[in-house]
Formats: structure tokens, C-alpha cells, sequence
RNA sequence: GCCGCUAUGGUGUAAGUGGUUAACACGCCGCCCUCUCAAGGCGGAGACUACGGGUUCGAGUCCCGUUAGCGGUACCA
């Protein structure tokens, strides 16, 4: 016997890691890191059908990104099918299991969902139907078995009395034995089924506490019943409120898409523990206003009390580019992207570039102070590393477009076709090109030409980089040198109407 | 159908064992800063705490009911 704290992410891997999976693995790893326990991951393949090599990559791909390697595993539940049998042969022999014959109906999801409704209904609910084969004598049965007959293995439910545990967020849940039917441990085909499965595991691998979604809260008292039949020791369990979609629909990879996943977050600029920050505060609070907190002050706050019972809406508007994924997640990130040392985040923007094609090899020599210097004038705006790809193209190639409302905005005025041009001469003959001189050298210009600096500036900008909205023009000048803004100046020129 | 869980502004959450004008964050609006946009600072709008009954001097907080959403009810996980 030890109190040692042992828990366990148990995925399948039938899709990629989403997000809610992802903070379960992640209230288990604060769980385990607050406590100094150990944080398991096991891989829960014994649906072959659904499961696929890839997916278990995806997932462990995506708990790497996110910091969140296990302790012990990934261990493959498919490894440990034979204990799940004998310890199902092991209930039947004591007489709290049995073999049922009842011949296998195949049937897809739909029908059987119909099914049990039909069911219910017709026995007024009912969970309980009365099974032939509950009293067959053991010896009778073995002797079918042996005969070749296929049998399925059904758990022996008391008749009477109530299953209970004390959730740790839920609190005391109790069910009436009734409510629960003898359920099938293991097919008829030999293949062992997910609650006898996930016990036995669980038991073998000495898990102290259960956290896991609420969607299993109800099948706990399955499990409960399981491991007081096995004369095992029932862990403690804490079910997680459930994250649903805009309009508190199920959140789902098949009817929203990438936005569920975690490798999306990774490709699209996402810092990791902004990610994590995010996802802790989504159910869970630490009863304090303080909500950027680093991964080491989550460790911290981390308590099952502060968990909520309520589903979270995750929040995201799949039709506007802008906030493809909830807002508080994309302000959560930019949070970071501003706070961040520079020293990491550069290495971060340097991917993003490169999957843009924006990379140049003088980044990492010659010019990797001014990369750095670049990403740090234009962190402050942006949310995602990958803005600095996107709307932060001009400033790392010469290729970018010139949006149209920046250009109708800011280089309408026809006096423009001149003056940019002559900005230009004037850039090209200051001596030190710095921040201060250029910008006493516009000055002095837009004295001479009678026309407002702002004028100039905010045309400057849009010739510059084709936007309307960014740095200050003069960090823009510096940033571009002069090379490159007396040739943009000189050819937005043509823009003005 | 039956069983269970949940219900605080648009969203995420706070409001020790019931006790003054329901707090914070995101988002939104305005002002300041300013060459624009962000960032930052200041301020504002937005909740009769799902609805209806109780208990109580007093309820977001306790009880009952209703409704809604979600989960389970499989020889799926």
C-alpha cells in the first residue's frame, strides 16, 4: 500500500488529440506534478476497427507539443487483452460472472441507439431484462464452451441495493442496481470491452485517481461494481464538465473540424503554454483574478476544488478568419507572444517564415539582430507567430500585396504622385539612416511642400508596406533600410489615383 | 422512454459554513497617448444569478417543482 498519486491520460486513438483531450491529459499532469505523483499515458487500441498508427502519433505528437510527456508509457492497452480474459474467467469462476449464449445481433450505432430507446420504452425503462443464462450451472455451461458454442461474459449485477462513490467533483453519486444491466465484459469473440478493460488496467497499474471526462460519470458505478467484484481497491475519481461548441452543441472533429485540434493550434502560431493556460482556466479556476499564470504557478494553484460543474462553451467563429479559434485563446497567446522572452520567440517566427518561404540564410548571420529586432517592433500587434508570415509579409519580402482600402485611404491625395517620389530623393541622400534623421529629414520636407507630415507619413506607410495600419512609420523606414523604402516610395507612386 | 449531471452578463469564471449597490478576465464602446494600428492607462455599457414556488429577518448560495442543454442507457470507447 502506498499514497502515492497515480494517474493516467487514457486515449484512443481513434481521431487526433482535441482539445478536450487535451486538458484531461493536462488536469492529470497538474494533478500529478502538484501531488509529486506519476503521470501515465495509455493508449487505448483494442477498437482496431477505429484505431490507427497514425492517430497514436498525432497524439503523442500533440501531448509532446504541449509539455505534457508522460511519466510512464505510452503503454498499449491491445498488450494487456489476455489479463483483461482471465480476469473475466477468474469472475466466472467465482460465480460473480456468467456465460451468456444469447446469439450476437450485429447492428450499426443508428439502430442501436433506436433500440435502446424502443427498449426502454416498451419496459417502461427498465434497464434490466431477465437473462436465461444468469443461473446456468457453471459445469453446464463450461461444457457448452467446450463444445465449441460461443458465449459472451456478463457481469452479475445484485439484484438489489445501490452503487455509490464520492466524486471528487461531482460529489456523492449514487444508482440503483436496477438502473444497471449485467453488462458484457467480454464478447462472444473473445475481444475484451472498455469498462473491464480500463479496470483491470487501472488496477494493474495502481491508479490512485480517475480523471477523466464527465461523459463516463454515469459508467463509473459499471466500473465501481467491477472492481469490488475483482477485491480490488476502488481509486478515487474526478469527472471533468464536458467542452461544447458555440450554442453548447458537442464539440466534435466530425462537425468542426480542425478548430478541435491540437496540432492545428501548433501549425497556426499557438505558443504551448498559452495553449495550456487557456485550456486550465476552461472548467477549472484558482479562486483568484490572476489568470496568465505560468505552468510552474498552475503546478502551484492546481486543486480538484476549483474544478467547475458546468460544460464550458469553447468559443469560435468558423466563418471569420480573424477568429477562427476563441478570442480569450487568441488573446491568451499574444499575451505570451508580447511577455515571451525574444530569445525564444525568435526561433518560433523563424519556423513560421520558413514554412512561408520567407527565410533567408543572412537571418541567422548577418542580419539576425535585425530579425530579431524586426519581430520584437512587430510582436506587440500581432497574436499568432504565424502573423509575422502573414501580415507581416512586407517586412520580410518584396512581394506583398497593397490592400485596397489602405491604398484608397492613405494615397488618394494626387499631390502624392510627386511627393512620395520626392521623399524618396531625400531618404537617399541622409547621412545616417536612423529613426531621428529620417524623420527630421520628412519634416523638413513636408515644410517645404506646405503639406501636413501626417500626410506623408501615413502614405509613407501604405507605399511601405501596402497597409494601413502598423510600427511607427519611422521604425518601418529604419526596419527597411534605405534600399528598399526609396524603391517602395518610388513605385507606390503609381498607386495614387 | 428511463437513469444521471448541469444551469451567474455574449464567452470563461469569482462571490469561506445564506448577510450591504453580484466581482474579475475576454469581447464590445468611449477617452488619453499618437503619424496609423496595436500595446499601455482611464472610464462605460452589459446579469431582476434559466423559470416557478417555498424555508428564512435575509438566498446566486438551502429545499421542491418546471424547463432547457448535456451525458449514459451497446457483444462502441
Amino acid at each position: 500500500m502506498t499514497d502515492t498519486v497515480r494517474v493516467r491520460f487514457a486515449p484512443s486513438p481513434t481521431g487526433y488529440l482535441h482539445l478536450g483531450g487535451a486538458r484531461t491529459a493536462l488536469f492529470n499532469w497538474l494533478f500529478a506534478r502538484k501531488h509529486g505523483g506519476v503521470f501515465i499515458l495509455r493508449i487505448e487500441d483494442t477498437d482496431t476497427q477505429r484505431s490507427s498508427e497514425e492517430m497514436v502519433q498525432g497524439i503523442l505528437d500533440g501531448m509532446h507539443w504541449l509539455g505534457l510527456d508522460p511519466d510512464e508509457g505510452p503503454f498499449f492497452q491491445s498488450a494487456f487483452v489476455d489479463q483483461h480474459r482471465a480476469a473475466a474467467r477468474r469472475l466466472v469462476e467465482e460465480g460473480k460472472a456468467y456465460y451468456d449464449f444469447t446469439p450476437k445481433e450485429h447492428a450499426d450505432d443508428r439502430t442501436v441507439k433506436a433500440r435502446i430507446v424502443d427498449r426502454g420504452r416498451a419496459q417502461g425503462g427498465a434497464a434490466r431484462e431477465p437473462n436465461p443464462f444468469r443461473d446456468l450451472p457453471l459445469e453446464e455451461a463450461l461444457t457448452r464452451i467446450d463444445a465449441g458454442e460461443a458465449a459472451a461474459i456478463r457481469l452479475k449485477v445484485p439484484e438489489q441495493g445501490v452503487s455509490r462513490f464520492d466524486d471528487l467533483v461531482f460529489g456523492l453519486q449514487e444508482r440503483d442496481h436496477s438502473d444497471i444491466e449485467d453488462l458484457v465484459l467480454i464478447r462472444s469473440d473473445g475481444h475484451p470491452l472498455y469498462n473491464l478493460s480500463v479496470v483491470v488496467d487501472d488496477i494493474e497499474m495502481r491508479i490512485s485517481h480517475v480523471i477523466r471526462g464527465q461523459d463516463h460519470l454515469t459508467n463509473t458505478h459499471k466500473q465501481v461494481l467491477i472492481y469490488e467484484a475483482l477485491g480490488a481497491p476502488v481509486p478515487q475519481f474526478a469527472h471533468l464538465p464536458l467542452i461544447m461548441a458555440p450554442g453548447k452543441e458537442k464539440l466534435s472533429k466530425r462537425t468542426h473540424g480542425e478548430v478541435v485540434s491540437v496540432t492545428t493550434y501548433r501549425d497556426r502560431g499557438f505558443l504551448h503554454d498559452a495553449l495550456i493556460n487557456y485550456l486550465a482556466l476552461l472548467g477549472w479556476s484558482p479562486g483568484s483574478d490572476k489568470e496568465v499564470m505560468s505552468r510552474n504557478e498552475l503546478i502551484e494553484k492546481f486543486s480538484l476544488d476549483g474544478i467547475n460543474k458546468s460544460s464550458a462553451i469553447f468559443n469560435f467563429d468558423e466563418h471569420d478568419p480573424s477568429n477562427w479559434t476563441d478570442r480569450k485563446a487568441l488573446w491568451m497567446n499574444a499575451e505570451y507572444l508580447r511577455a515571451m522572452p525574444l530569445t525564444e520567440l525568435v526561433p518560433l517566427v523563424a519556423e513560421q517564415l520558413k514554412t512561408f518561404h520567407l527565410w533567408h540564410e543572412e537571418y541567422e548571420s548577418n542580419k539576425r539582430d535585425w530579425l530579431a529586432r524586426t519581430i520584437d517592433l512587430l510582436r506587440a500587434r500581432y497574436r499568432t507567430t504565424q502573423d509575422f508570415a502573414t501580415l507581416g509579409r512586407p517586412y520580410f519580402s518584396d512581394e506583398f500585396e497593397y490592400e485596397a482600402d489602405a491604398v484608397k485611404k492613405n494615397l488618394k491625395d494626387h499631390r502624392l504622385k510627386d511627393l512620395l517620389p520626392g521623399l524618396a530623393d531625400r531618404l537617399e541622400l541622409v547621412e545616417n539612416f536612423t529613426h531621428d534623421a529620417a524623420e527630421s529629414a520628412l519634416r523638413v520636407y513636408s515644410e517645404e511642400q506646405g503639406v501636413k507630415a501626417g500626410l506623408l507619413i501615413n502614405a509613407a506607410r501604405t507605399a511601405l508596406t501596402g497597409q494601413s495600419v502598423g510600427p511607427g512609420m519611422f521604425d518601418i523606414i529604419v526596419t527597411l533600410g534605405r534600399q528598399r523604402t526609396v524603391a517602395r516610395l518610388r513605385s507606390a507612386a503609381a498607386l495614387v489615383a
